[in-house]
DNA sequence: ACAAAAGTGTTTTAGATACACCCATGC
DNA sequence: GCATGGGTGTATCTAAAACACTTTTGT
């Protein structure tokens, strides 16, 4: 009993961005909470939420967020990074959310606090599976997140501040085009991430001269249109 | 017994900065482990360790930080920000902790995840006082910390760090200055924090710029050199 | 007059921005 | 030959860096 108390007190939250090439949109990636098999006495109503979940007994805070990862994207050894601590003693606290804490939680009055942790995944890489308390799975863009379960909108939002903030200097693009890529590919990771546009000229200029990428022989093929050189990181 | 498990396994520790501006030094505020009244059945050795405490059931995160650091200083509304939570299971299990936890703690096998914060001060602003866990308080220079209990080198280092990366953006130099101050003193803070030397007239000039000071029609009083122009923050 | 620190301007370099036309390819 | 996006250069502006001498005050 008292060996157990930690497990329900802290938690993990992964906001999971999914960069989708195609339509140059960043999503996140949201669960559906799952109604119980029996309907509980009062009406249950799913909400979107942030796949979490709380941190076991002998396990780190970054095992734990990876274990989360790991059980909704079946993808191991992406690059979290932990951004915030949230720990409102009311965050856990509100009528909406009541319900699904008597469903899912051994003691469902228990203050919890919750360390979150940003990743960024090519959207197509990853096929998400609902997990145990999930009953869906789904994609949301970044610029219309619905209201969510607890505290997570504002965790959705400091997590982007934190990666327009960080874009430069932690190396996300690298997770998030393929290995070979072109620059309208990057240019176009960098106006989703950042919400702006750039001068196509200017871009490319900065990052020839930052010597983080290199120029391949190689171009791209089987496109209706002049092929474009294509890049790597070093 | 169930209401109270919370309080077993969050603390918060604050890592405040203070500088010095007579020498130019940024050093750390650090306590220094107090011995049991009744000698304990092994040796005590004290540490030196960051301030900190367990957060209580119905404290927020923020409020622990506050109340720790009025604890020690008497001084309130100062900015305190939280920069990272540490987590590993293993970081309160060290020998050199063992005895500590023993005598302070209800629970000393219990895991704790701390939450990290930082503030900066001026150091002659405050008179601090050893509270209940500490027989000592002391400054220490940033560039000679010593080894401190727990995982709190690497949290002194962290936040160091993360002090220098926004210490233009978040207005740290307004806590850290008298209302009406010289450039040379603004020009010393910088270099204190960032550990490097700039030249005088460059830096005059980047801050001239940057509306962010307002230059008075005062001057300094009571020197045995020219005196210098002040200046105010807008 | 001397000691001490304040105050100040110009030149160079690098990065950021603005801007428009021709090119290579598949159909 | 046409539609589509690829690829490129120049001019301007702003910010950062390097650099040294004169001024003001108290004693």
């Amino acid at each position: 009993m008292k060996r157990n108390s930690f497990r329900k007190h802290i938690s993990v939250d992964c906001v999971i961005f999914g960069y989708d090439e195609e339509n140059n949109k960043l999503e996140a990636l949201l669960i559906e909470q799952k109604e119980p098999a029996k309907r509980s006495p009062m009406e249950f109503v799913p909400q979107f939420a942030l796949p979490g979940d709380l941190v076991n007994e002998d396990e780190g805070l970054d095992a734990a967020a990876e274990r989360v990862l790991k059980e909704l994207t079946h993808v191991e050894g992406l690059n979290l990074r932990q951004f915030y601590c949230f720990g409102d003693p009311m965050r856990v606290k509100q009528a909406k959310d009541r319900e699904w804490l008597n469903l899912y939680r051994s003691d469902p009055e228990a203050r919890v606090i919750t360390v979150a942790y940003y990743t960024l995944v090519r959207k197509e890489m990853i096929r998400p599976v609902p997990g145990s308390f999930a009953r869906n799975v789904v994609w949301k863009n970044t610029k219309r997140v619905p209201p969510l379960a607890f505290d997570h909108n504002s965790i959705v939002k400091r997590a982007l501040d934190n990666i327009r903030l960080h874009l430069e200097s932690d190396k996300i693009a690298q997770e998030l085009l393929p290995e070979k890529f072109t620059m309208r590919q990057l240019q176009n990771l960098y106006e989703a991430i950042l919400n702006t546009s750039f001068d196509k000229r200017n871009f490319t200029k900065r990052f020839k001269k930052d010597d983080v990428i290199v120029e391949l022989e190689e171009k791209q093929k089987g496109v209706l249109y002049k092929p474009a050189r294509l890049y790597t990181f070093k």
